[in-house]
DNA sequence: AAAAAAT
């Protein structure tokens, strides 16, 4: 059954339109509301009728009718899933776009008005089958009253034994949802009871805990003791602070034991993680320094290949690494000055795309450009490396829809035919950025490309696809979710570029992406560009790459940026207020932290200061997600307060000020949030606040980045804090 | 911790 899809289908449709509540029937609106979580609205769209005899042929058949439906690609714009309230926008939105159902001669006879609510349950058929079954059951039973004793058992005895005399009626009468509710109402019940049993179990557990510890980490809990004492750290972290279920903690109870074993192992390591420094809860717990010393990790961190932690060992990591990894490939680095004088036409783009890119503001190649693009059209694997703001977007876009055209892309429209080129990113939002730069130089020479990525139905994705574009842009997620449906097919694509592909190597995005690149066409050319590149990508780069060209930029050192940076030591009660007065400019602030709560509260914060301010963050769906930075480009706001989703990529004009509010862990991070500011030669200030325990490891972090930050303690007042807002006026434009 | 699919 392909429901899963079209649940999501429905769930868009709702949205769609909000719909006019008690269509169904004004009854059935009247006793909606008393259900717990139904909108009066939603109420007509389900109905026990449904599941009779008739409904579920009916069912059976609309299943794979909408399976095959082409029309559902079309579907305009469904709002991301997380705005779906409710299943009230379901059936409207399903009305209007189901042409298909009125051929249905079935449910024409059925009922004219309803059709266009059935149509959402029929899709449904895991629903339908599931309810009618428990349904009989109920039914039976209550009939005889012996569900109704059943039901204290489950805890509940009123309920169910109401909504059931109600439910026929309802049924009978329309489309009324009476039934579902019920059911949730009798799972709801079942639910909480074992919730209820759960947390009881889990009460006594770690009673048990207690009781063992004392054996096993008798040394170690008095010190704990006054660690939780000592959090006072927790105001940051808002989510923590709602935990009353400490209940939950006997995993906490049971790491004392680890941490004790491996202790010993842990010592050697110490020196190198002053880390725990950002996780203020954790710091103030005396007893971490144990915790410390029992951290086997690095040793095992950095065999992993990840360049998470390259440089610790050896120090000014970033160069080091580099070069390593570069003289193996030949770097080639280029000098901006040769670059002068130098047309895109020079490095073989046709005048198409290059006017193109004159409309986009590229007059001229930038360093990086000249530099990757000659080696781009030559059909070589090419690793890039440009620091932030440096133009690598057009450096692979460009040469990368001559290549299509060359290859006789602009002659082949045929629909349905396979994607020749893809591009990954490691966030929605980048890729959507990259798309808006690439989509208009592929028009230009009559190539298509289409955005591949979560958040969003899939459904006009896929229309895309079906209707054939030439370059896909998009996210791990969506792209593999596609071809695991078999409606993404890769296995023509010759020209691969992994954007920030040093993130893509990190844990979590690796394997997504080998699985990926592995469906593209053997010995495609591949193209990874980042800023930051560096020997984490060596895992790709050796299974997928073929005597790759290397290339970067000389001198691009920070020192020749245009990006000044500040350290302020703060107190952790003055974060706040020392954050308002720096964002209290005209300018536009992105302001960066570790969480996505956090990012939350401070944007809430500023607001109530009278900041239009206003969030980025994975917790926020799709619609808001892309609605808020929007509001930040456009000036509608001129504070965004963001979490990493915004660390890379992410190009919003005259952005001046970046506050880094948490302190990053990686020099990489650092580098590409700072990167968010001082673009293509522009001015900008980073300003990173930091607790006092952290200044040394901040200091490591910085020699890493090859970074000269001035470090000076802050307090709210000062009047560093208006020179640094008013400090870095906007730049004409 | 965050990001990346969906439900």
């Amino acid at each position: 059954m392909p429901k899963s899809n079209k649940s999501g289908g429905f769930k868009a449709a709702k949205n769609y339109e909000p719909r006019t509540p008690g269509k169904g029937g004004p009854k059935a609106g009247s006793r909606s509301p008393s259900h717990r979580g139904f909108k009066p609205a939603d109420e007509s769209a389900p109905r026990k009728q449904r599941w009779n005899a008739d409904e579920r042929s009916a069912r059976g058949a609309a299943p794979s009718s909408r399976g095959e439906r082409p029309s559902y690609g079309d579907r305009p714009e469904r709002p991301a899933y997380g705005d779906r309230p409710e299943r009230g926008g379901y059936n409207r939105g399903e009305r209007s776009e189901r042409p298909a159902y009125g051929d249905r001669p079935e449910r024409g006879g059925y009922n004219r008005g309803e059709r266009s609510e059935r149509p959402a349950y029929g899709d449904r058929p895991e629903r339908g089958g599931y309810s009618r079954p428990s349904r009989e059951n109920g039914f039976n039973k209550s009939g005889t009253g012996t569900g109704r004793s059943e039901r204290p058992s489950y805890g509940r005895d009123e309920r169910p034994a109401y909504n059931r005399d109600e439910r026929p009626s309802y049924d009978r009468d329309e489309r009324r949802v009476p039934q579902r509710t019920d059911r949730q109402k009798w799972n709801d019940a079942r639910n909480e009871e074992r919730r209820a049993e759960a947390a009881k179990a889990r009460e006594d557990a770690p009673k048990r805990t207690w009781e063992e510890r004392p054996k096993r980490s008798f040394d170690d809990r008095p010190k704990r003791s006054f660690d939780r004492d000592d959090r006072p750290a927790r105001t940051e972290r808002p989510a923590y602070n709602d935990r009353p279920a400490r209940t939950e903690r006997p995993a906490y109870n049971d790491r004392p034991a680890r941490s004790f074993d491996d202790r010993p192992k842990r010592s050697f390591d110490r020196d190198d993680r002053p880390a725990r420094t950002e996780r203020p809860a954790y710091n103030d717990r005396p007893a971490r320094s144990f915790d410390r010393d029992s951290r086997p990790a690095r040793a095992d961190r950095s065999d992993r290949g990840s360049d998470f932690y390259p440089n610790r060992d050896n120090k000014p990591a970033f160069n080091q690494v580099d070069d390593v990894v570069l003289e193996r490939l030949e770097a080639q680095a280029t000098l901006a000055g040769d670059v002068d004088g130098v047309t895109f036409a020079d490095l073989g783009i046709g005048g198409n795309i290059t006017r193109v890119l004159a409309e986009l503001g590229a007059e001229s190649p930038f360093p990086i450009q000249a530099a990757t693009i000659p080696m781009v059209l030559e059909g070589r694997d090419v690793l890039g490396r440009g620091r932030t703001g440096s133009g690598k977007t057009i450096a692979f876009g460009a040469p990368l829809v001559e290549r299509l055209m060359e290859n006789g892309g602009g002659a082949n429209r045929k629909p349905g035919r396979k994607p020749r080129a893809l591009i990954l990113a490691p966030t929605r939002e980048l890729a959507l950025q990259i798309d808006r730069t690439v989509q208009p130089i592929a028009r230009a020479v009559g190539l298509f490309t289409t955005q591949i990525y979560g958040g969003v139905p899939q459904a006009r994705q896929v229309g895309a696809l079906q209707r054939g574009v030439d370059i896909i842009i998009g996210t791990p997620g969506r792209i593999e979710d596609l071809i695991e449906q078999r409606r993404l097919d890769l296995s023509d694509v010759t020209i691969t570029v992994l954007d920030e592909a040093d993130h893509m190597c990190d844990l979590g995005f690796l394997e997504p992406v080998q699985r990926i690149l592995r469906h593209t066409k053997d010995g495609g050319q591949k193209l990874l560009f980042s800023a930051t590149l560096d020997k984490g990508v060596a895992t790709l780069v050796e299974e997928f790459l073929v005597n790759p060209s290397v290339h970067e930029v000389a001198g691009e050192d920070q020192a020749s940026s245009t990006i000044d940076h500040r350290v302020l030591v703060v107190e952790s009660r003055d974060k706040s207020e020392i954050i308002r007065q720096l964002a209290d400019r005209e300018g536009k602030t992105l302001i960066f932290s570790r969480t996505r709560a956090y990012a939350e509260m401070l944007a809430e914060q500023l607001e109530d200061a009278g900041f239009p301010a206003t969030s980025l963050h994975g917790d926020l769906n799709q619609s808001r997600r892309t609605r808020n930075l929007q509001q930040l480009t456009s000036g509608r706001v001129s504070v965004l307060v963001a979490t990493d989703v915004a660390a890379r990529g992410i190009h919003v004009d005259d952005i001046d000020l970046v506050i880094q509010a948490d302190a990053p862990d990686e020099y990489k991070t650092y580098l590409h949030r700072a990167g968010r500011t001082g673009r293509a030669g522009k001015k900008g200030t980073v300003v990173t606040l930091i607790p006092r325990a952290r200044r040394r490891r901040m200091d490591e972090l910085l020699e890493r980045a090859e970074i000269q930050a001035e470090m000076v303690d802050a307090f709210p007042g000062d009047a560093l804090l208006g020179e640094l807002a008013a400090d870095t006026p906007v730049a004409p434009r």
